[in-house]
DNA sequence: GATACTTTGTCAAGAAATTATCAAATTTAT
DNA sequence: ATAAATTTGATAATTTCTTGACAAAGTATC
């Protein structure tokens, strides 16, 4: 009797964030390229391309099993097919805002989400003045109901638009009712159990970044 | 006779981005402590605050310098605005923002950029429904004016929050007339002479990374 | 004021990421 | 069909980033 091999988990190696981060911009210059209708691309071109180096494309591209082939380079579409698959873009996501201000409305408002599979299903907010105000076709409910509605519609995704001070508390109840993963706008490390997604998008640091940026090169300038 | 160090130029080390990218973070916590009153920090307390390793915390810093003291650790407030210093928000930026959408609001509303520095001072949009709103004190302005504006004002940063085919025939303008740095959330790459700095701002890219971290989580969990 | 304790800054080691190189596979040209 | 050119995938070399270790310098205690 065989035994043993049927619970071997297969040790995947796991692929850094490093590499992930990059698949996004890949996956936007095989778009370009597919509505070009070019049909084929060489690491080397796709390398002057994108300005990067060749030798990182096919490493990149190799962590997820050969893509390419010898001497032909890579199919364009299969590539992109591809890179659609391991970004997990081949299926719908759900997601709700949570906070309704100028930013969360600008996000709802947002079309080419949608485009990529992550569907607008609902809105929150505390402020009694937003509650039934639409943004698309979704209507701004309040606070209140959020639990019910996680409850009883499946959501993957919840973006949070709301200060610090609200985001903090609100993990627990996200994560009892469903909730696989956080985008968070709060400008806040949010504690998270294991197994649940957080990708902040903290935009002033982002700004900060910019500003140094600035300093250096002018103070480089002036040496 | 000693000649050479005179022309000697102070061949500063570069910083890595890696180190740039952690310092806002390190900014926000030492703000929090300082609001606290909490007067002094060893790298190890801040290191298990942050969930990173004391040694990066005091590699981190000693980039820029001894900050700390043996046996003391470091004042928070003095390291709050040496970093502050390092950041260049010891001085104030002006911005404008181009593109008078619901995140081009979302950012002129944002008032916290305000407290960094980050002075908002103009608006600028092709959609003539658009022009003569106000966003806070800023009256939106049509394209046509935004050379003459960008000439006659003292402006640093554009904020890009136009569709991508718009941003990239907008750049020679923008550093034609003085801009320095482009904090750019339209889904492009821009190509910036030397010495412009820019900052990008891929909403769908991190979103893209969300999800390739639900779907590998969930894989993983499904063997 | 002497001693024990704390904690930095620095240097070295280890790990991770990037780049270079090249044999093997395939295509293109003759 | 054969030879030349192209290009991947894999391995090795290099570079960068992170972590560990510890002497030196300070603080706190008795």
């Amino acid at each position: 009797m065989f035994v043993g091999n049927a619970v071997t988990v297969m040790q995947e190696k796991e692929i850094s964030q490093a590499v992930i981060g990059r698949l996004p911009r890949y996956l936007r210059y095989l778009g370009d390229l597919k509505e070009k209708n070019i049909e084929r691309i060489s690491s080397q071109e796709l390398s002057s391309l994108m300005n990067v180096t060749a030798s990182q494309i096919r490493q990149d591209f190799n962590n997820f099993g050969g893509f390419g082939q010898q001497g032909y380079g890579y199919n364009v579409e299969y590539l992109y097919d591809e890179i659609s698959k391991i970004l997990g873009l081949d299926h719908n996501h759900n997601f709700v805002i949570i906070g309704a201000g100028n930013l969360g409305k600008a996000l709802g408002n947002y079309l080419n989400f949608e485009r990529r599979g992550f569907i607008f299903k609902g809105m929150f907010d505390m402020n009694p003045a937003l509650i039934g105000q639409m943004v698309r076709d979704v209507q701004i409910k309040p606070m209140e109901e959020l639990e019910v509605f996680l409850r009883e519609n499946t959501i993957d995704i919840a973006v949070l638009t709301i200060p610090k001070t609200g985001a903090v508390g609100l993990v627990d109840t996200l994560v009892d009712n469903g909730i696989k993963a956080i985008w968070n706008f709060a400008h806040v490390d949010l504690d998270v159990p294991e197994g649940v997604q957080v990708e902040n998008v903290h935009l002033s640091d982002s700004l900060m970044k910019l500003s140094y940026n600035i300093s250096r090169y002018n103070d480089s300038k002036e040496q």
